[in-house]
DNA sequence: CCGCTATTTGACCGAACCGCCAATCACGAC
DNA sequence: GTCGTGATTGGCGGTTCGGTCAAATAGCGG
């Protein structure tokens, strides 16, 4: 694997991380039905808001979402819909495990 | 966001969390072609084999890959295609981002 | 200006991750 | 059986991540 094709896949590999965690999948998921401010995504979320806020630009700096201030408020969206596709491929691998399992259990 | 729904998001985080890594998005991006083993995938990819292995047996752990040994030989293949699909997504996360990064310079 | 609220940022610390090395296991050839 | 090759596993440093606290910043109302 030469420099460029590595650069490459790492620049994906930081995307694709930055939906890697429960917190910041669930947000992205609340993002895609309307636009939300900081403290409302906190109280959904149950926990610190500097912890929110931290998971939030890192979505941001990873370019899936926006954020605008209104007044003293923050609201965060959604700007690139095609990673709620991710959810449904994730159904698919769970079904797979799930198989593979089964298939382990039968074998074994 | 309760304890149900909580184990929820973090099964899905622990998938895409699977296709974090540069080197195994190559590896599953390998794979999409045809079977490879993994003495092939180490000599692609320029790491240790077990460096290699450990790579595959989380996408494994995952259910993203399946393996069958053949003599001396284990093959890996893609088991659940749809994560190819991350790949054209995370495109358009990567023009979002360069799209918000220019109008960042242009507002300062 | 001050006080209040919403949010971000920095420091800290424990946990998880990554890559290499060595040891081990599995298989085939002899 | 021994040897050689392919692959996995365990352990060890170094790095990154995640959450919490405290401090700093920004906007609004008085």
């Amino acid at each position: 694997m030469d420099r460029k094709t590595r650069t490459r896949y790492e620049a994906r590999a930081r995307i694709i991380k930055a939906m890697a965690h429960p917190t910041r999948l669930f947000l992205v998921d609340q993002l895609s039905q309307r636009e939300r401010c900081v403290c409302e995504l906190t109280e959904m979320v149950g926990a610190d808001i500097s912890t929110v806020s931290k998971h939030l630009s890192l979505l941001k700096a990873a370019g899936i979402v926006t954020d605008e201030k209104r007044g003293t408020q923050v609201f965060y969206s959604l700007r690139v819909p095609c990673v709620l596709r991710f959810f449904d491929c994730v159904g698919a691998v769970m079904t797979s495990l799930a198989e593979e399992e089964r298939e382990a259990l039968l074998a074994g």
